[in-house]
DNA sequence: ATGGTGGGGTACCCA
């Protein structure tokens, strides 16, 4: 079974690009971030005709995320619990059946905290808090559980094309990655590096100063992994071909192959 | 060199 998470940057202007890759990929499971629509624009009836199912949680305008699947989900939740003045669309869960029980998989988009001197920083590293706790809450389930999404957190220098350019960024600062170690020390696995070396991969390439013919990238888009789906984890991809395609998004997917059956 | 590009939506916000 393969989970993929994808920030797609505009689900009406990537269109054409999410159905080709949709069709190439072949994902049971599509986490996508950015999808800046209303539930009611997202174009649910093109994907369907893929054979997924999709389940939005849209806002006018910008953020917004969806989940795909080839399989129904057997409950869908909306929104991070433990700030109900939250109006931000930034993540969805759903639990799926399969063969040996359930698994788990929230999609997830991460505030970006910049700049760091506004109050967009301590909102990312609140919401940051309420990810861990929510976190801990569903490791006692004891159940395979993926998180996946754009975390717009660079967990490691080796994460980035330059560390200097990065130093005093909200994707990088101390605190930040602090708060991203908090949920590997739970219990949960970054699949990429779970099945790499420390070499430097990338998810995202600013469309700025020619950062991709140039591979001036960052990797910020992650699946982390409770032990239960880590347990599972076949291989990775980072499917960075996707971002040579016409009108790109700015991020390109990254997938997880795991040995679960469909029920 | 304090730039550069792109989506949303129609004046700026967000990344």
């Amino acid at each position: 079974m393969k989970i993929a998470t994808w920030n797609i940057n505009g689900a009406k202007a990537r269109l054409d690009g999410l159905v080709a890759w949709l069709k190439e990929s072949n994902p049971d499971i599509a986490c996508l971030q950015e999808i800046k629509s209303v539930d009611e624009a997202f174009p649910r009836s093109e994907i369907e005709s893929l054979g997924y199912h999709v389940e939005t949680h849209g806002q006018k305008g910008f953020n917004g995320v969806a989940l795909l699947s080839k399989i129904r989900p057997d409950e869908v939740n909306r929104g991070l619990p433990g700030d109900e003045l939250d109006e931000q669309a930034r993540f969805i869960e759903g639990v799926f059946s399969v063969k040996d029980g359930v698994i788990r998989v929230c999609c997830l988009y991460l505030p970006n905290g910049n700049p760091v001197d506004s109050e967009k920083y301590p909102y990312k590293l609140s919401w940051m808090q309420r990810l861990a706790t929510f976190a801990a809450q569903r490791l006692r389930l004891e159940e395979p559980l993926i998180l996946a999404g754009d975390y717009n957190v660079i967990p490691e220098a080796h994460d980035c094309w330059d560390v200097k350019v990065w130093q005093n960024d909200a994707l990088f600062l101390p605190e930040t990655r602090a708060a991203f170690r908090r949920l590997r020390n739970l219990g949960f696995t970054d699949a990429v590096r779970a099945t790499s070396d420390d070499v430097p991969l990338y998810s995202f390439w600013d469309y700025q100063a020619g950062c991709w013919p140039k591979n001036f990238g960052i990797r910020i888009d992650h699946l982390m992994m409770s032990p239960e789906a880590a347990d599972k984890l076949l291989s990775t991809s980072i499917e960075k071909h996707v971002r040579s395609w016409e009108k790109p998004s700015d991020h390109v997917p990254v997938a997880g192959e795991f040995a679960f059956e469909p029920a």
